[in-house]
This record gives structure tokens, sequence and C-alpha cells, in this order.
DNA sequence: AATATCATGTAACATGTTACATGATTGG
DNA sequence: CCAATCATGTAACATGTTACATGATATT
């Protein structure tokens, strides 16, 4: 039936701010939302024809200029309005870089370093493209929704900080590491606690 | 084929560290990846039915005394590593906190209040437990992994933190938000311009 | 005219969860 | 013995991506 709820939220959401085609729908989600939320035309598509069988959405301006565009209706607000409203479960997560850190003794810390490097700066470029997000926010663009969107903003700046942060730190474990294995020898690497290790 | 390349090797990496039956994999995974992993049996069973066929693990005391735990073979290890080595792919983002808050606006500033600091409750749970689970890491538990999974538990105690900083910085927008609506009078508290959002 | 982008859709596939069935072992 | 937990598995379903097909509109 419902094709996802989820997926439901995402386009009622976006078509609250405006009307949209369901190609705008998909490039304003991956370019607004995209740092915590992404739809592909596959569920975008049968989700409108959905809510639009259900008259939560209905075309505007049919064969008129351009294309029709989707616009939300007052059952459709209603509807968001339930949706918002349960509560968010909160989704199974599934991290490939943490995966791979955790199992970094057999990836090798050299692998580790480069991951843990590429992370950073993803994170730095996230950072920087969030703040001037922000500064557009003062501007003008989403009107009564700015402030929502911008604790979301927030949230995303927050995160980068603390992944760069942490990738610093990560980046001395893995090199107290190297040099407690090159220490000890042959021996593979100690934990990293300098103590007093002797080897063999 | 191969169902999922990820699950293989969640599976291959946890049987890295020592083997395990099936049950006790979920358990592990659950309990010590749970920040940023998950598996259901519906995945697990399956893929070791498939990497047994494969010969990448082995089942160890068939009959003996309790069940038999499933093991990693040289053909797993050599795997595994190829497994860890290719890029992580960035599972695409679905944070229905974030989804939520972005559309406050039709949700409310009382709800939205609810989400954060139940996000933030969160955190300080995640934040103590992470840290114990450091302390239990200068222990013994985990041998050679020891490291990269420090690793790891940073990174969620990185995360948390950031977490909590801005919660606290979004109760306080959500605050002004409120305070702007009051001196408004009853009209819906503006954001910055009038802007011209005519549909219909 | 040719190319790029906008736009809508579908089918095949990949992935993942849930609920159920089944039985062994263990502790009270 | 009974209940709880350990253990293995499967089938039905839910969800999600990718690749393709198709055509309109806009740009050069």
């Amino acid at each position: 039936m419902a094709r996802s709820d989820q997926t439901q939220t995402a386009v009622l959401g976006a078509l609250s701010i405006r009307p949209m085609t369901g190609y705008a729908l998909r490039e304003g989600i991956r370019s607004t939302l995209g740092n915590f939320w992404s739809e592909s035309f596959g569920q975008i598509y049968p989700a409108l024809a959905e809510l639009e069988r259900a008259a939560m959405v209905e075309r505007r301006g049919a064969k008129d200029t351009r294309s029709s565009t989707f616009a939300i209706t007052q059952a459709g607000s209603a509807r968001l309005r339930e949706l918002l409203s349960d509560p968010p479960q909160p989704s199974k997560p599934r991290n490939a870089l943490m995966l791979r850190l955790f199992f970094g003794r057999q990836l090798g810390v050299d692998a580790c370093r480069d991951l843990v490097l590429q992370a950073r700066a993803r994170a730095e470029v996230q950072l920087t493209e969030l703040t001037s997000a922000r500064a557009e926010l003062e501007g003008q663009s989403l009107g009564e929704d700015s402030p929502f969107v911008l604790i979301t903003v927030l949230a995303g700046e927050h995160g980068a900080r603390a992944t760069i942060a942490w990738a610093d730190e990560a980046l001395n474990e893995l090199s107290a590491l190297e040099e407690a294995a090159l220490e000890g020898d042959g021996t593979p690497p100690r934990a990293h606690i300098p103590s007093t290790m002797e080897q063999s």
C-alpha cells in the first residue's frame, strides 16, 4: 500500500514549501535536504501517483506552458502533520566507514589513516557548504520555514566539526599505534598505552 | 548472488575477532557495533550459508558439546581484507529527526522542542555508555583489535557531544521563535522577508 | 539540426525486516 | 517438568536503487 510513509512525508513536506514538479522535487531534496535525506525517482513518482489518488496532492497548470506542478491539498497538509507527529523511527545505522575502522587490524594502519583523512576532508567541505548555506538563510529563500531549516543546518555544522575533531584524535591514535609497532620490533602493535611493553 | 557485500563484511569481520555461532554473531553486532551497524537474523544466516558454500567460513566442533561455531578460514580472511579495502560507499542518509525539524513549521514549535529534548537525552545516555565502554577497552577484551575499536568509540563520543551542544542551540532558537511569535501578536512568526508565495 | 536538460514513468533487481516454525539446552 | 534462552532457518513482505524507455523543451 503506502509505499513508505517516510517518502510520503518528505514529498508532502517539500510540497508544503512550494508546488513543484516531480523532477524539481528530487532536485530540491538532493540539494536542500541532501545532508540528511535522499529519495530516488523510483520512489518519488509512485509516491506522487499514490498521493494524487488519495487527493493529497493535485496537479496545477495542467497543459499550460511548461509542465504541471504538484501542489499539496488540504487533506495533504493534514496528512503531513499526522506523519510528522508520529515518532521518528531511528533508522538502523550502517556506517561503512566505522565498520572498516572497527576491523582496522585486518585493513592495516595506513589504509585506516587514508579513510580517516578522507572523512576529515569531506567534513571540511561540508562545513564550508553549510556555513554558506546558513548565510543564505539569513536572506529570504524559505520564508517562515527558515528558522527550522536553520536548526537542521546547525546540526550539520556541529556534526561536521565533531567529525573533524574526531579525525584528528583518530590520526593521533593511529600514529601512536605505528610507533608502538616499530618499537615493538616485529611484534604486532600493542594498544595505545605506552606502559611497559617489552617485546617477546 | 552475494547477499550484500556489506553483510558479508560485517560477518567475516566479527568472525575475525573470534569464532561464534550465528546467534552470538547477531548479539555481538548489536551490542558492540550497535552504534553504527546492525544486522538481522534474516541476513546473517543466509550470509553464513553462502560463506560456508564458498569455504570462507567453516563450522567448528560439529556435534560436540554445545552447538557448532562458525570460524573464518584463510580464504575468508583474504576476502575480508578485500572487502574492507574497497571504498566505503556512504549510505544514503535518512535522518527522520531532521526531516521532522526541517518541516517544523508544520509540526509546531512545541513538538519540535520535544523531539530535540528526546534527542538530547538519547545522546546523554549514549555518551555515558560509550565512556564506560572506553574504560572497559583499557582492560583487555578485544586484544589487538582494541586500538581500532577505540577509534570508533571516540567517534561515537564526539558525535554524542555534538548532538548535545546542537540540541542546546536548537532549543534556544525555538524559544526565540516562540517569543517572536508572542510579540508579533497572533500572526505567525515571520522570518525576515514578506516574500511572494502566491499559489492558486 | 544537435545536444543538453527537464520531466515522467516502469521493470528488474537488490536489500532488509518481521513473523513464524522448529528444536536443543539450561536453570529453577 | 517448565520456562527462558540459545540456535537455526525461511517465507512474506517492505523498501529502495538502477537502468532503461520515452518524449518535451530549451540552448547553441
